[in-house]
DNA sequence: CGATAAACGAGACGGTACGTCACGTCTTCAT
DNA sequence: ATGAAGACGTGACGTACCGTCTCGTTTATCG
C-alpha cells in the first residue's frame, strides 16, 4: 500500500488563509466550515479529512497563519523591569487592535468549547509564550534582580492572566499604563 | 384590557433549573434551547419571551440558579494577607470541582461568543465580585496595610486573572499553594 | 397535548407542485430534495417531516399533482371490445407524450428503488386503475361477452403489463394499432 | 508506439463479480462505484477507464456475471401451448427467488434511470429473449397452431409484460398457475 | 537487455446532495 | 394574555459518493 495522491499544500494553505480572513472579518461565531471551504475553493471533506473541528482549524490558522504575535524571545536589556514592561506593552497594544482582540476571543471560545483544541493551543501557543517569559525571569533571578525564592511560574501566569482578564471582560481594552502598573505590582508588591 | 395571565414563576424557575442541569451535564456547546424547553416542560416561546438568547438564559441560570460561588463579602480579620488567602483559596477550591470548572468554561464560552452576554455577566457577576475584593483592599490601604499608592483595581484584576488563566489552560487545576504564592507575590513583589 | 401549529396546506401543495415541475423538466435523476425545497420556498425538514424519501414525494406528486391519468371509470358502451380499445388507446396516447413517459419511468424507478414507495403506489395508483378495468371486465362477463370462466385478473394484468413493457424498453412508444392488437389478442386469442 | 501494460482480466472479472454481489445484496440504489472498487480490490480509475457509468457496469455484470436466466432456445415439443407454458413457468420460478426478483428490480431501476443503460440492456438482454420467443411462435404459426394473422410481436410483448407487471407491483410473486392462465388467455382469448 | 509507457491500487481532490439539528418565529388550542 | 405544543423557513452541520487527478508500482513491448 504505497500509492495515493499526496496532501495538497495549496489547499492546506488556502484553508488556513480563508479561516484567518473570515475570523478577522466576522469573528468566531460567523465562522463556518462552509464559508471556509467556499472561500478557500475547497471541498468540505478536505477540511474534515485533516482537522477534527472548527476549533482545530482556527487553532492552526492562529499558529501558522501569522495571526498570533510572533514568538520572539523577550529583549534582555539587563533590566528586568524594562523588559517586562516592553513585553507586556507589546501584548497590550496587540490586544488593542480589533484583530488582536478578535483572535484571542476566538481562541478562548475554541478553548472553552473543546478540550482537544485547548490542549493543542496550550502546547503550541500558550506554553511557548509562557516559556519565553519564564526564561527571562530566570535570568533576572540569576542576576540578582529578583529574589532568590521568586516564584517564576506564578509571576508568568499572573502577567498573562491579567491580560486575559482584560480581554475577556470586554470592557475597556487594557492600556499601556495598565501594563506598567501590573509590572510594578508584580515586581514591587503592594505591601 | 386589564387582565391577562401573569408570568409563571414556576416556568421561570423550571427553565433556569433545566439550563443549569444541562450546562453541568454537557457544557455550553451541548446546551440547546430545545433541550431546555423540553427538560423544563415549557414551550420555546416562553423562553424567547423573557430572554433574548441562549447566552442570556445561561447567564441568568449562573446567577440565580445557585451555580456561582455566593456573593459574600470578604472576611475582615484585620490582616489583609490572611483575608486574600482565604478568598483566593475558596475560589481555587471551587474551581477544583468539575462543576466549578465546567461553569467557568461555559460562562467563558458564552462571553467570548456573545457581546451582550459578556456585558450582562460582567455587570452582574464579574464586577460585583471584583468590587468586594476592591472594598477589602481599600480598607486595607486605609489601615496602612497597603502602600498609599497601591493600585487597587490592578491588584484585583491580577488576582482574578491568575485564576482565569489556570482554568482556561485546562492543564492542572490550581492548588491552595498556588493561591498562597499569588497572594504573597501581589503583596510582597518579586523584586 | 392539544396545541401545536397545524400542517401548512400551502407548503404541502408548493412541495408537490415543485416536485411535479422539476420532474417534468429534468426527470427523476435530476430531481433532488434540495431543488424541491428551493423551488417550493420551503425548508428541507418540512419535506422530511411528512415524506420519508424522494420516491414518496414523487408518488404523492403523481397522485395529487395531477400528473397521472385521471381515475375515471371505463366507458360502458355495452361492447367490451370497444371499451377496452378506448381505455388502452387513451393510455397509449398518454404514454406517447414526454410527460407521460417521464412520469411512468420516474414512478417505476421509485418503485424499483424503494419497497415502501412501491406499496403506496400500488395501493393508490396501480390497484385502483386495475380495479376499474376489472369492474368493466366483470360486467362484460355478466353480460355474456366474455367466457364464464374468463380469468379477469389475468386479463387486467396482461393489458397493463403490455403497456409497461413498451415504456420500459424505451424503444418506440406504443401506437394506437398496438393497442388494438393487444385487445384483439386478449379477447380472441391467437390459436 | 512502444508497449504498455495490457488490460487486466483479473480486475475486469473482479469488478463484475463485485458489482453483481453488491447488486444482489443491496439493490441498484445502494450500489456505488466506491463500493465496487473496494470490494473488487481495484482503483476507481480502473472502473472509469473501461466503463462510462455505474449503469454500464451493472449492465455488463448482469450480462456477463451469469445473473440472468441463460439464453437458451425454447423447447420445441411440437405443441406451442406446452412450450410456452414451460418457458413462462421457468421465468416465473426464476422470479420467485430473491435473486431473480432483485436482479429484475435492479435492472429496471437502471433502465428507468439511464437511457444508455436501457439501450444496452434492451439490445443484449431483452431483445434476444424476445427473439427466442418470437422464433418459436413463428414456427407454431407455420405449423398451423396459431392463426395465420396472429400478431407474433404482440404475443411476445404481452407474455413478457405480464411477468414484468407482477414483479414491479411487488405484491405476491407470480405463481405457476398464473403462468398457465396467461398462456391460455393469449392462445385462446377471453371472448 | 534496458528504456518506455500504459494500466494498475491507492487515495486526495473540488463538488453536489444528502438527511439531521438547532435556531428563532409563527400558529393553534387550552388555561 | 400567557403557556405548552409543535410546524415553519433558514442555514450549518458532518457524511457519502461522484468523477477527476496525482502518486508510486507493476507489467508488457520495443529498440
Amino acid at each position: 500500500m504505497t500509492g495515493g495522491r499526496r496532501r495538497s499544500e495549496t489547499s492546506r494553505l488556502a484553508i488556513l488563509d480563508a479561516a484567518r480572513d473570515l475570523l478577522l472579518e466576522g469573528g468566531y461565531e460567523q465562522l463556518t466550515i462552509d464559508a471556509i471551504a467556499g472561500r478557500a475553493g475547497v471541498g468540505k471533506q478536505t477540511i474534515y479529512r485533516w482537522w477534527g473541528s472548527k476549533g482545530a482549524v482556527v487553532a492552526d490558522a492562529a499558529l501558522e497563519g501569522g495571526l498570533a504575535q510572533p514568538l520572539t524571545p523577550l529583549p534582555d536589556t539587563g533590566d528586568i523591569e524594562t523588559d517586562l514592561r516592553r513585553w507586556l506593552r507589546a501584548w497590550t497594544e496587540h490586544l488593542t487592535t480589533a484583530q488582536g482582540t478578535g483572535l484571542i476571543l476566538a481562541l478562548t471560545a475554541a478553548t472553552a468549547d473543546d478540550h482537544t483544541v485547548a490542549d493543542v493551543l496550550f502546547e503550541r501557543f500558550t506554553q511557548p509564550h509562557e516559556q519565553l517569559l519564564r526564561d527571562r525571569l530566570e535570568r533576572a533571578r540569576g542576576a540578582g534582580q529578583l529574589a532568590s525564592d521568586a516564584p517564576v511560574p506564578t509571576i508568568a501566569s499572573v502577567l498573562i492572566g491579567s491580560l486575559l482578564y482584560r480581554v475577556l471582560t470586554r470592557q475597556a481594552p487594557p492600556t499601556v499604563d495598565d501594563a506598567d502598573l501590573v509590572v510594578r505590582l508584580v515586581l514591587g508588591g503592594a505591601g
